[in-house]
DNA sequence: CGGGGGTTTGAGTGAGCTCAACTATCGTGG
DNA sequence: CCACGATAGTTGAGCTCACTCAAACCCCCG
C-alpha cells in the first residue's frame, strides 16, 4: 500500500507550475507507483524503449542524455530531487532520450498510462504537466544558447549558477553551498567540452576565487562574479511568484 | 469574421499528436485570430515581453533565438508552414525567446487565453499540445546535441537532413529538394559555428556531391550519403503512424 | 547604376582537443 | 588495518578545427 506523502514533492512541483486544486492533489498523491532505489550505473529510461512509466525522483540527482553515431554524449537536462523526470518524453510513446542516476537516487515509477488518465480527467494537472514540460524545454534552450554561443569558462560557470538558482528555489539549499555529484567527465558532457578542458576551466574559476569544491560539495564564492564569468540570468527558469519570493530571500539575488 | 479554414492546418497537425473528436476539431478552427504578413525584419515574439498569442505559421518559415549578454545569437529552432510557434512559451507568461520570419511569412495570432480555455474545456486538446510541445523539446535535445557533439560538417549535414524530413512528413515538399531560406550566418548561429566556417563546410559539402544549393531551394543529391554525414537517424523527430507511412513513400526512407 | 545583403576567399591565430602518463581518493575485501 | 583496484582528477606537449579580421565579389532590386 503506498504511502500517500511519497509523492507530495511532485504535487507542489506541479501545484506551482499551475494552481491545483484540493481534488487535484489528493488524485496525484493517489497515483499508483513503486519504489526503487538505484545506483549510478543503473538506467531509469532508455532511448528506444516503450515509454511505460514516467518517474518522479524522491531523492538524489539524475541527468538525461543522447549518444552521437561514434559513441560521444551529450547531457541533456540535470534533474534534482522532487523532479518528474520523463515529461518531454512524457507524453511520447517511445523514449528518445536515456536517464540515468547522477547520484545514488530513489525514484517512484508511475504508470504512463496513470498519469495520461489524470491529465484526461482533470484539466488543470494536464496544464500543470505542459507548463513543466515548457519549463524544461526553455532550459533546454539556455543549454543550447550556452554550448553554442559561450567560451568553456562561462558554459561552466553558467551550469553552476543555473543548479544553484534551481536548488534554491526548490528548497534543497540555503546559500550558494549545494552538494555536487557531477564527474568533471559529465560535467564536459554536459557543456559540450571535455573533460581535460573541464578540469583546467575549473582551476581558473577556482584561481579567480568564484568557486570552490570540497568533497562532494560547491561553494559559490563569489556569485555576482559567478553571474558574470557565466552571463546568467535567471528569466528562463520561468519561476512562479512563490519560486521568485524564495531566490529573494538568499544570496543569489 | 475569420475563415474557418484557415485554422485547418494546425488541426490537423494537433490531430496527428493526439486523437480529436469532431467537437475537438470544430473548436480549434473557430479559435479567434488575427492574420498579418511579416517580412524578415519583424519579430513574431520578443523576450521578455508577456504572452499574449500563440501563433501559427500559415506560410514561410521562422525561427527562435536567443542572445548572450556580449549578443551573440543562438538559433533554437526552425518552424515551418503549419508549425505552432509558441508552444514552448506557449503555457508562460513571458516569452523567454525571440521569434522572427525567416521568410515572408503568414501567420495567425491566435489569442493565447482562448487556446488555454479550450485546452481546459478538452482534455484531448490539451494532449495534444502537450505533446507537441514535447516533440519540438526532443528536437531542441537533438540539436544540443548536434551542436555541442558533432564537428560541423555533421552538424550542417544533420540540420539539412532534419528539415528535409520534416517538411516530407509534413506533406510540404516531395522528394529532397526544398525551398532554402536560411542564411549562411544564420544556418551558423544554429549549428553554434561562424558564418565563414559554414561556407567553407558547405563547399565541401557540394564537393562531395551530397548537396546542391541553387537560388533559395536546396537540393540533397545523396540522401544516405548525407544521413552518413551528419548521423541522422529521424527517430527523436516523434512521428505518428500517418507521418511515418508519409516518409516511407519517399527517397528519405 | 548604385547600394546592400549575402557569399566567397585569404592569412594568421587560438581555444579547445588528443593522447598519454601520473596522482589522489575512496570503497572493499583479505 | 592495510593492500588493492577502480574511479576521478591533474598535468604536459603537440596539434587542429574553427575563429577572427579584412577584403573582394556577386547578385538582386530599386
Amino acid at each position: 500500500m503506498p504511502n500517500v506523502d511519497i509523492l507530495s514533492p511532485m504535487t507542489r512541483k506541479l501545484a506551482r507550475r499551475s494552481p491545483l486544486g484540493e481534488r487535484e492533489r489528493a488524485a496525484l498523491q493517489a497515483l499508483p507507483h513503486r519504489i526503487a532505489d538505484l545506483d549510478r550505473s543503473r538506467f531509469i529510461a532508455r532511448e528506444g524503449e516503450p515509454n511505460r512509466h514516467c518517474c518522479l525522483l524522491l531523492s538524489g540527482f539524475a541527468y538525461c542524455h543522447r549518444l552521437t553515431g561514434d559513441g560521444a554524449r551529450q547531457i541533456l537536462s540535470v534533474h534534482l530531487t522532487g523532479d518528474l523526470l520523463d515529461l518531454q518524453n512524457g507524453a511520447a510513446e517511445i523514449a528518445t532520450s536515456n536517464v540515468q542516476p547522477l547520484s545514488p537516487v530513489r525514484v517512484a515509477f508511475i504508470p504512463r498510462a496513470a498519469l495520461l488518465a489524470l491529465a484526461d480527467a482533470h484539466p488543470s494537472i494536464a496544464a500543470a504537466l505542459w507548463a513543466d514540460t515548457g519549463a524544461n524545454a526553455s532550459i533546454l534552450a539556455e543549454w543550447l544558447l550556452n554550448v553554442g554561443r559561450r567560451n568553456a569558462r562561462a558554459r561552466i560557470a553558467h551550469l553552476m549558477c543555473e543548479l544553484a538558482v534551481r536548488q534554491q528555489t526548490a528548497g534543497l539549499c540555503n546559500g550558494p553551498h549545494y552538494p555536487w555529484w557531477i564527474t568533471q567527465e559529465q560535467l564536459g558532457d554536459a557543456t559540450g567540452l571535455t573533460s581535460v578542458h573541464v578540469n583546467r576551466t575549473l582551476q581558473g574559476l577556482r584561481q579567480e576565487g568564484l568557486l570552490q569544491t570540497v568533497q562532494r560539495q560547491v561553494s559559490l564564492l563569489d556569485w555576482p562574479g559567478l553571474c558574470a564569468a557565466g552571463d546568467f540570468s535567471a528569466g528562463y527558469l520561468q519561476f512562479s511568484d512563490v519560486e521568485e519570493a524564495a531566490l529573494a530571500d538568499c544570496a543569489c539575488a
